[in-house]
DNA sequence: TTGAAAGTACGACTGCAATCGTATAATATC
DNA sequence: GATATTATACGATTGCAGTCGTACTTTCAA
């Protein structure tokens, strides 16, 4: 209850957030290097990145030492929980049924994972 | 085994497509109108978005009528199938499951619909 | 036959995401 | 201490989605 709405990320600054969730609190140096180093992006662009999500509150930035270190403000789960019911919502008028459907129907989905799939429902289905 | 790779429609691409789904070939006016008239965008954007989506090959002109008619090129359940595959493989790496489970999380779901899904989820179990 | 109504064509503008180059400051290293 | 290295700061650019204004064309009715 201390969030003040910080925007949705976008593709890039997702791609950020994914480093600092499973790295945790690092430099612009280390998050760029991680996203495959100059071969996408040049280092300066990283940095600018990471210095604007900071503005929006996306990150937090500790500049007590020379390299700054950043780290991921919202979880990870919250954030896939905002744009997963934001797609749901624009796609399918917030019917997650449809979603299910389409996602099944949309890619090739092992027997296995269906009962993976199923046996998630069911542990869910009395959770309430 | 005809389509020359028509690009994914933007989101208000998406909107115009669904008029043209739902109500069949139609007008650009017919069109506006059905988005709520210039409440939100004037008649000639309307019009300048179909011209490009006829160029990107979206929609299909039949302009032997003065006021020109448009048609929907692809069907509804292959963009959506489309755009929710893009959408699980940015998000989940491709992962259908996790993005069930995600989609689960992130709105409010009734047992009725999660005995929908259940259903739906054995209906197609042994489909392959 | 002229002028209002309704259509198309199309250039231009705005906003935003993403990218990069360059300037500048801090720190090592010789 | 001089200089190369490694940071940050920040303005500028590109590309695309979305929007609109204006010019031109066709139609039709008075």
């Amino acid at each position: 209850m201390s969030s003040s709405k910080i925007p949705p990320p976008t593709e890039a600054e997702l791609a950020i957030l994914r480093v600092l969730w499973s790295r945790g609190p690092a430099t612009v140096r280390a998050v760029h290097e991680t996203l495959g180093g100059d071969e996408r992006t040049r280092y300066t662009t990283t940095l600018k990145q990471m210095q604007v999500m900071a503005e929006k509150g996306l990150l937090e930035r500790n500049d007590s030492q020379r390299s700054h270190i950043y780290t991921a403000v919202p979880k990870e789960a919250e954030i896939e929980r905002s744009l997963v019911s934001g797609f749901i919502d624009r796609m399918f008028q917030g019917s997650v049924q449809k979603m299910v459907v389409h996602a099944l129907n949309s890619k090739n989905v092992t027997s296995e994972e269906l009962d993976e799939i199923k046996r998630l429902l069911r542990d869910r289905g009395d959770a309430e």
